[in-house]
Parts: C-alpha cells; structure tokens; sequence
RNA sequence: GCUCCCUUCGUCUAGUGGUUAGGACAUCGCCCUCUCACGGCGGUAACACGGGUUCGACCCCCGUAGGGAGCGCCA
C-alpha cells in the first residue's frame, strides 16, 4: 500500500482562520495516523491577493498550533516553469487550446445563458475554430463533452456529475500564470497526494479536476469533502462573530490544545468524548466519522473546553503562557507571587488565560482606590479591621492556615459572620468583589501588601 | 436560474429497523460556600414536513420545505 500523503493548501490572502485550521488539523491527523506525511503547500498563483504578510501569519498560526509539516512550504508561485511545461504538453496533445474570445464576448454570453436560465459556461467557442486567430489567447482545457464523472467521496458517499455540467475552464490566463484548478490538480499529481481533504466549497471543483487528472494520465486521489463550520448564529462565519483568526484566540487566552480539542469535535466524534489528547486523536481519528452537515462554531463550550485544559495541564506549563499575557496587559511579575501559584489559584475560576491576567494585577501591582469602596468600609468595621490588622501584623507565620485562623478568629470575636467580615477585607486587599479564597488570596499578597492595603481601608 | 451538498435538544453530537432517543456546552433548580468559581445532584429541551417500503421507522426510498456551496482570466 502506497503511503499516505496529504496536505493543507490555503491562500495567503489572510490570517489562517478557524475552519482552515480544522482542515489542517484533519489532514494532520490522518497523515499522523497512517504514518504517513502531511505536507503544507502556499496556493499563491492570485499575485493580486497573496501577501507575505499572510504567508507569515498562516505559518505562525500553524506553528502555534503545533501542526508541523513533513514536506513544505511549497509556493506555486515558484513552481510556474512546471505548470507551463504541463500546459505546453496539453496543447501539443490536443486536450487543451488557445481561446481568443474577449470578456466583453464571455460578459454577454453569461448574460444570455442566465436570461434563458441556463447554467453559464463557456461555449466553445474556440474550441472548434478552424482559422488561426492571433492576439491575446487563454488556455482552455479541453473538457469531455458527455459521460460522467463519479468518484466516492470518504465522507459522503458517490458523487455524480454530468459532464454536460461542465465547460472547457481557464488553466492559464492571459499573461500566461496558470489558474487554480490547473494548479491543484498538477500539484497534487507531483507530490504524490494520496488524500485530498479540503473544504466542500470544492466539490463542484472536484469532477474538473479529475477530468484534468485523467487527461494527464494521473491517479486519482482518495477525496474527502469537509462541511463548513458556521458563526454561531448559523450564518457564515465572518468578522462579525468576534475571533474568526487562530491567533486571535491565542491573543484572548486560549491553549493551543482547547481549540484543537474543540475544532476536532466540531464536525468528527468518537462516540460521547469531548476531551481528546492529541495522541487520542492520532489514534481514534477516522475521516470515516466526520459529520457531513455545518456545524454551528460555539464560543461558550471552547470557553468550557479550554477551562479544562487550565484545570487540567500542569501549572509550570500554564504560568509559562501566564506571563506572557501578563507581559501584554503591561503588568510587572517580579515583584510578587509566582506565576504557578496564581494559576493554581485562579485557574478554577477563569476561563481564559487573558482573564486569569487581568483577574491577578492586584498581586503585582498597586490598585486604585474608589469612593465605593469606602461605603464598606463602615464606622463598626474600621475597629475589627483594625483588630484584623493587628492580629495579622503579629502573626509568626505568614500561612494560609495561619491566615484563615486569624480572619476566623477575629470575625468570631466581634461576633461577625465569616463572610461579613472576609468581603470587606477582600475588596480593601484586592480592588474588587471577586478573588480566590481569602486565605489564599491574603497568602499570595504577602504580608507587607497585605498589611499597607488593610491600612488604607482603615484611615 | 442551473448543478451539487446538507437537515436529531438553542449549540456540538451518539444512534445505523424494535431505545423511556444517550452524552457534552449553554440554561434552570437544589446542595457545597468568605466572594467568584469549581464540584455534586436534578430539571427543561430534538428526530424539518409529506408520502411510501416494512409487522415495525430517527434509521431505507421518493418528494416538499429550509439552509449552504459552486456556476470567474479568485482560491
């Protein structure tokens, strides 16, 4: 059996976006699973709309991801004298020709056809000329004119279309750069792909290229047509549904391992897992189980997901990827608790690694006094507060134990609920309502800003 | 308009002729509790519709409706 070789083929005309990178990931993983290679290929023939800086970002994206590539990247557009040298042949073997017919001519008869509600497409009309035009000429393949084409496709099943369906396409354009289908299928042919996995935007591509594949005398690849992944309203996804761009969701806090986890399942399943391990998926992985219908992106459960994946991956890890959150909300690490402490501490209560940082300022740095937060800091309060202070002050060790034991103590003395006196002291160490328990946030404080913010409470 | 694809809770999905249609996210309630969470327990919630086939259809077939894609000298 010939080895699998699959690849991922995006345009640089963008960032890598979430239903690219499930593409990816699936054809990563089926390469991953046969022991087979998955190769990265940069489809840039559009010079209008390919960019370096999308090059980059595609290639950033897969390497934050940790898609790494066997083969690659190939660029097309280093590939050209190739696909000249294939389009030569095919016009020296009589399956494609010279069209000369202008746009204006290509306008109208689309007009036509659509007007007599027919399906536009070429004519052929130079297809049959018998008198040499000169001028400026694109390259059409010659297409067959009747039967049919069928091939089985991994994830749906039999596909038929008509050749009747189909016309003669442009493989090279009038300043001779070769055109994407023609691109495609040489390059598939050469790097030996063995499974086209892509988008099902393409399965109307797929029976042109198999017609080319065929006139080349080529294999055809095993083809497996992906469905689309919709915005969370069921619409298309676009910009409009917030974080469309992989490295977006870096940028919000979220583990490369969540989305990857999340984007597995969205549209492939393994019975009622949810959590996989990027071994699991090499192993459980069957393009076989891929869903055939949209799926809806849902923010809420990657949110879910990659709060597991904080909970759950080791803290050393997690802290690593803190600080560079950290770095981005401009807060100081040095001086203060470590970053594993305060992921231990906070990762039950955050989402996202972004929220965990903003969520942990007051441990670096100093916080903002406001006007409500004096309104809880009443006249009967101040003097507990003051006992608190004392009580802390004098502490021998600076525990969470210790600490718990002092806050208890002093609330059971004035005859105060735990929680009557633990949320005022929390707002004065902290700024806000919110935080881990109050022992452990005391703790991480440390006792000297700990001490100098119960002060300020009290004045 | 034409061709192709799709259709199970709000969402992601399990299901492959006989199930109280299962799980997860979200949501609601209760418990835990110093806040927020986490966790535990429980609840609401789905087979798009209409015909067949069959003793029996979520499951097979055919329509209808709805959604999507393609029909470029874009990829």
């Amino acid at each position: 059996m010939t080895p699998v070789r699959t690849r991922f083929a995006p345009s640089p005309t963008g960032y890598l976006h979430i239903g690219g990178a499930r593409t990816a990931l699936y054809c990563w993983l089926y390469a991953h699973k046969t022991q087979g290679k998955f190769i990265l290929r940069i489809e840039d023939t559009d010079m209008e709309r390919s960019t370096q800086e999308s090059i980059q970002a595609i290639l950033d994206a897969m390497d934050w991801l940790g898609l790494g590539y066997e083969e690659g990247p190939f660029y097309q557009t280093k590939r050209f004298a190739r696909y000249a040298e294939v389009i030569e042949q095919l016009l020296h073997e009589g399956k494609a020709y010279r069209c000369y017919c202008s746009k204006e001519r290509l306008e109208q008869l689309r007009i036509e056809q659509m007007a007599k509600k027919e399906k536009p497409r070429y004519d052929g009309h130079c297809r049959n000329a018998t008198i040499v035009q000169t001028g400026t000429y694109v390259v059409r393949f010659n297409n067959p004119t009747q039967g049919i084409v069928e091939f089985d496709d991994l994830i749906r099943g039999r596909l038929v279309f008509a050749n009747t369906e189909l016309d003669d396409l442009i493989i090279a354009r009038s300043d001779g750069t070769p055109t994407y289908n023609f691109c495609v299928v040489v390059d598939d042919w050469d790097m030996q792909i063995t499974h086209v996995i892509r988008g099902d935007d393409h399965i109307n591509n797929t029976p042109r290229q198999i017609n080319i594949l065929r006139a080349l005398g080529a294999n055809l690849p095993c083809y497996a047509h992906l469905p689309m992944i919709l915005g969370s309203d069921g619409k298309r996804l676009s910009k409009r549904h917030g974080a469309v761009s992989v490295m977006q969701y870096r940028d919000e806090g979220y583990l490369p391992e969540a989305l990857l986890n999340y984007l597995a399942r969205l549209g492939w399943s393994h019975g009622d897992q949810e959590i996989f391990s990027l071994d699991e998926l090499i192993q459980l992985f069957e393009i076989h189980d891929i869903n055939r219908s949209a799926a809806a992106f849902n923010p809420e459960k990657l949110l879910w997901v990659n709060q597991h994946y904080l909970k759950t991956s080791d803290p050393e890890y997690i802290a690593n990827i803190l600080a560079w959150h950290m770095r981005q909300l401009g807060v100081d690490i040095r001086q203060g608790p470590s970053l594993t402490e305060i992921v231990l501490a906070q990762r039950e209560r955050v989402k996202t690694l972004q929220e965990m940082a903003e969520r942990s300022s007051y441990f670096y740095q100093d916080i903002e006094y406001t006007s409500e937060m004096g309104v809880h800091f009443t006249a009967e309060l101040k003097p507990v507060l003051a006992k608190l202070y004392n009580k802390l002050e004098d502490l021998l060790d600076w525990t969470k134990e210790s600490i718990h034991q002092a806050v208890a103590s002093v609330a059971e003395e004035s005859g105060l609920k735990l929680g009557k006196l633990a949320q005022p002291v929390r707002i004065a160490a902290t700024g806000g309502t919110v935080s881990p328990p109050l022992d452990v946030t005391l703790f991480l404080l440390g006792r000297e800003r700990t001490l100098n913010r119960l002060h300020r409470a009290i004045r």
